[in-house]
DNA sequence: ACCTGAACACCGTTCAAGT
DNA sequence: ACCTGAACACCGTTCAAGT
């Protein structure tokens, strides 16, 4: 009784998830320029410096805010019988999470040893393990899932800077679009040829089709291994 | 004659080519935190706002620099006869700039719509066409490839900002293993087996495991898109 | 122990003024 | 046309001072 009296707060005290709660926020609504330390202690009624006695800079706070979304992705990640579906399942949720908050994205690409990196490295990690990849391999299947979707969540992340104004996702890829399709046939064929799928393109089932290529890559790598022993 | 001299400049004038040039140096030698307009313009002799006259703002200047970088490793990939090589040669020069040039991963990860990013994606689509994957695959091939390559520039940019001392690579590694090897078994077996393999581990060598990964399930679909039409 | 808010040491960018 | 450098509008972070 008395100890429940000495560690209860007041209703309105700091806390560390309080403020991660409202750095989201921040965050969400009017995207990662935003998040000021000084717009952080506004919107918690607060003094700047207040924040600092919480967490220990601003690097922490993104981190935390990160790791906060990519733990309910992984808990709602649902153990599916394949091992194939429970990584696409998995590197879905991580996509949707960023497509919902981009910021994310740029935090999950800029720094790759902070916690929510590692949970998604656990999670995939897991399923390489449940494939029956030889123990060898399983370091790099792993790290090529995770690069893949590190280097597609920094793709994702840049979005919200590419429209200053209120374009919307069709309007930047067909500008992107008429931008390479204006480029020196000779120098950039490839890229010319891509920008008329650009328009038309789902980045869901893109990023999804980079996923199940990988998968093939890991696959045809164990039945090598398969019949390496056989 | 009368042009030659008209054009001609003082050999102390400002041109885009020298803020560029003097931008790599300072990014090379004090890494991309000392990239400022103050510092630049105190090395090239002038003042902070004269740069602007050249330089639309902070992100053409890196995008510029991070270009110049890009176009002389796909200049020296030489065209290989097979064109998996090629993409290997392609990549691991990427791989190789951005070791030699941390602050060119950042960069490479931050703005995907950037010139180098198309220029290493034109030179990945025009290998994967060389390698018989069929029209409607090309895309998402060489969009894969990309991704793994910049989700892996992102994690390597971040190098340097982990050592804030004098730690060297294996120093680095040997910490986070360390730290990893301290994980909960329950919660992170995977993570925790990855940290005994991390230390004597080549950066290199994974990642053109991942490359070759991938490549291995570009061609199952080649062959699979064979079969169909067989 | 926790909070306040002014102060410090920076940024990128602009712009009147010069040549 | 090109350059100067002070000024503007910010940052993250610190820290003496409060409760």
């Amino acid at each position: 009784m008395t100890t429940e009296i000495r560690t209860r707060r007041r209703a309105d005290a700091l806390t560390k998830e309080r403020i991660v709660e409202a750095a989201i926020a921040i965050l969400d609504q009017d995207g990662e320029d935003a998040l000021t330390f000084r717009a952080l202690a506004a919107r918690l009624a607060t003094g700047s410096g207040a924040l600092y006695w919480h967490v220990a800079d601003k690097q922490e706070l993104l981190a935390a805010a990160t790791d906060q979304i990519i733990a309910a992705v992984l808990t709602e990640a649902v153990s599916r019988p394949r091992p194939q579906d429970a990584i696409r399942a998995l590197a879905l949720g991580v996509f949707d999470a960023i497509d919902a908050h981009p910021w994310v994205g740029g935090q999950l690409s800029r720094d790759p040893w902070q916690y929510a990196v590692l949970r998604i490295l656990e999670g995939i990690g897991g399923q390489i393990q449940a494939l029956g990849v030889p123990e060898h391999a399983q370091f790099n299947a792993a790290t090529a899932l995770m690069s893949f979707i590190l280097g597609l969540a920094g793709q994702y992340a840049s979005r919200p800077r590419a429209c200053e104004d209120g374009m919307d996702r069709v309007a930047i890829l067909e500008s992107v679009a008429a931008k390479w399709a204006q480029l020196d046939p000779v120098e950039h064929p490839f890229v010319r040829q891509v920008a008329t799928m650009l328009a038309g393109h789902d980045d869901r089932e893109q990023f999804l089709a980079g996923i199940d290529l990988i998968l093939a890559g890991i696959e045809t790598g164990i039945a090598r291994s398969g019949d390496a022993n056989a």
